[in-house]
DNA sequence: ATCCGATTATTCCGCATGGAATATTTCGCG
DNA sequence: CGCGAAATATTCCATGCGGAATAATCGGAT
């Protein structure tokens, strides 16, 4: 089950709905920021939901001359399908290949002072990231629900501050010279004075 | 550009190969632990990547009588693109929407002992992680090698030990009390003996 | 009253990914 | 020396997702 999925079930574990008032919902909520949501995915996930005996439809009305819309509700089954994808992903720690390993895994490639500019303002740019989730926070009142309820967001920030920390330390490590930057070959930097070939005959 | 055209094009920078030899090159490097790398999908990247210009077949080689192989050189195109990739990525933090998050977003929907049995386990699986992190690197030597070389290592280390200690603190807060996990509605927790539907009380 | 643009609600298409299928060849084992 | 298993090298197909297209209606300015 897709992460849409699981917002998708857990909407209609609140009450039952159409696919566009849960789009409207997660955006209302914000949980975009979360969650990857565009309305496409949503129907075709729901589609799947239904296929997967998870939620079905109760009806299709029909306000005005609008499109028809299709509202459904989750299943006995579905709803205990979320309870255990939920307890699934928290139990067990599943690496998601994300692209910033990948590109620190290549940082030899560039030269030294590149990669400090680069990893500097990297760190800039997560300055104000952390500023806008704590925005974000306060802009939609969840300061004053319980802690139970932006748990994510917790987390997000301290994933956040351990990177901050990290950042700097790498940097300071290469200011120093702790961490040697042996100049070997380089793949050409951006910037550089490239002679330009294209070639472009197929 | 996609993480395994990434680490395709990082290859090609250091010698022309043919596919599957980049395949082979990736596993027995162990990179497949920061990038997803399937056969399939790898001759995809590699099309889309000639198509792009950046890499171009130098020939066809066929040794004994097994399927003819196409090896690929990088362009300069190439090289530049990568550099460039390199840079914005590291550059720029991109939020990839880890399923984590939505998992502790809705777990307020589990029954408090369910929760902090799930995030007890969860920490046991990272500590077996970390040590297998720790012994991957043994077996691979890397840790001769300058840290130049291994900084995607120390970065997930950090994340590790950040989400680690997140996992301790909740946990006690929870025991504790000091995250109050006011026992509302929920949904079905896996185990339970779930009788009728949860509609109508609020 | 009317026209423009945003909103409502959904469908459709293309593309990247992963998994399986294919076909040949070498290797291990008795 | 011969049989099956693993390796070599690639293609093909189903699927999920994102972006654009569609089509009707509502709100607001002139």
């Amino acid at each position: 089950m897709t992460p849409l999925a699981m917002s998708a079930l857990a909407l209609l574990n609140e009450r039952p709905m159409h696919p566009y008032e849960m789009y409207q919902t997660l955006i209302q909520r914000s949980e975009d920021r979360i969650v990857k949501v565009r309305p496409g995915s949503l129907y075709h996930t729901v589609n799947k939901l239904e296929e997967l005996g998870l939620v079905r439809a109760t009806g299709t009305e029909r306000e005005g001359n609008r499109p028809e819309r299709t509202t459904y509700e989750i299943t006995e089954k579905g709803n205990l399908a979320l309870a255990e994808r939920i307890a699934g992903v928290i139990e067990a720690p599943e690496y998601e290949f994300p692209v910033f390993p990948v590109a620190i895994s290549q940082a030899h490639n560039l030269p030294r002072e590149t990669v400090v500019n680069l990893l500097e303002r990297r760190l800039q740019q997560l300055e104000s990231r952390r500023s806008e989730i704590g925005a974000g926070l306060r802009k939609l009142g969840l300061t004053d629900l319980p802690r139970k309820y932006w748990l994510d967001v917790d987390y997000l920030r301290s994933q956040y501050d351990a990177e901050h920390r990290w950042l700097e330390r790498v940097v300071a490590d290469i200011r120093s010279g702790e961490l040697d930057w042996g100049e070997a070959k380089h793949a050409a930097h951006p910037g550089a004075t490239s002679t330009s070939e294209t070639k472009d005959d197929e």
